[in-house]
DNA sequence: TGATTGCATCCACAAATATGGATGTATTCA
DNA sequence: TGAATACATCCATATTTGTGGATGCAATCA
């Protein structure tokens, strides 16, 4: 076996697959596809980096509607879909839902572009 | 001014912005989301798979067309979305255009995703 | 010069997506 | 128990996006 697809197998048993490791296969890419669409909207990657700067990691639906600028019900609707890409994960805590930002995952998605 | 936000002020002067520095603005967050959006597709990423496994580093349309399974004119679509990305580029050669694939743009956009 | 090949563009259509008003549900408070 | 608040869901609409047949253009070849 050639040096280059040994290390490519290799680095994906260890991990996962990479868009600069080996061609991927159709259920692969799709799989990929679908992380990065969840990065690809403006408002869900401000709400990805208000999560990411709050001083307790935490922030309530309603502390997103201003500084995004979006209308409540659209900012529910991205973190559907950030939650549903395991990006972040909600709380409900008495009247407020408290999302935070799974970091592991994100950097799993980061991974998919290492070589 | 607080440790945390020195460090995100020069992370962000020696490189770009990313999701986890600070709060991004709403242009920083649509070009951010522009980058995710090219990668936000499966036969893009198998078009950037396949780049990145080619032992010369260029792969000609046609060579793409089999591989990832859509029409010429729908590869000639993604190839023109990925270059409008920067994520790769084209070389006229007689009849053929050569793609190959920008590393350092992809690892620009692996570096939005870095702390 | 005419035929052929490789690729981009044009065009139309289907599907997915972002958006937010109206509404429903759960929780808290008076 | 009724009012108010926080959030999700429903629904309609506008826009974007993926797809590929038909076609145009450029380069090669006979």
């Amino acid at each position: 076996m050639a040096k280059r697809a040994a290390i490519a197998e290799i680095t994906e048993a260890l991990c996962c697959p990479s868009v600069l490791s080996a061609p991927l296969d159709a259920d692969e890419a799709t799989d990929m596809a679908k992380g990065f669409s969840a990065l690809a909207d403006p408002a869900r990657l401000r709400i990805l980096s208000i999560l990411a700067a709050a001083p307790d990691g935490e922030v309530c639906v309603c502390d997103f509607v201003g500084p995004v600028g979006k209308a409540q019900p659209t900012i529910s609707h991205h973190l559907r879909i950030l939650g549903e890409a395991g990006l972040v994960h909600g709380d409900r805590r008495g009247k407020w839902v408290w999302y935070s930002l799974d970091r592991e995952r994100l950097s799993h998605l980061r991974a998919a572009l290492d070589a």
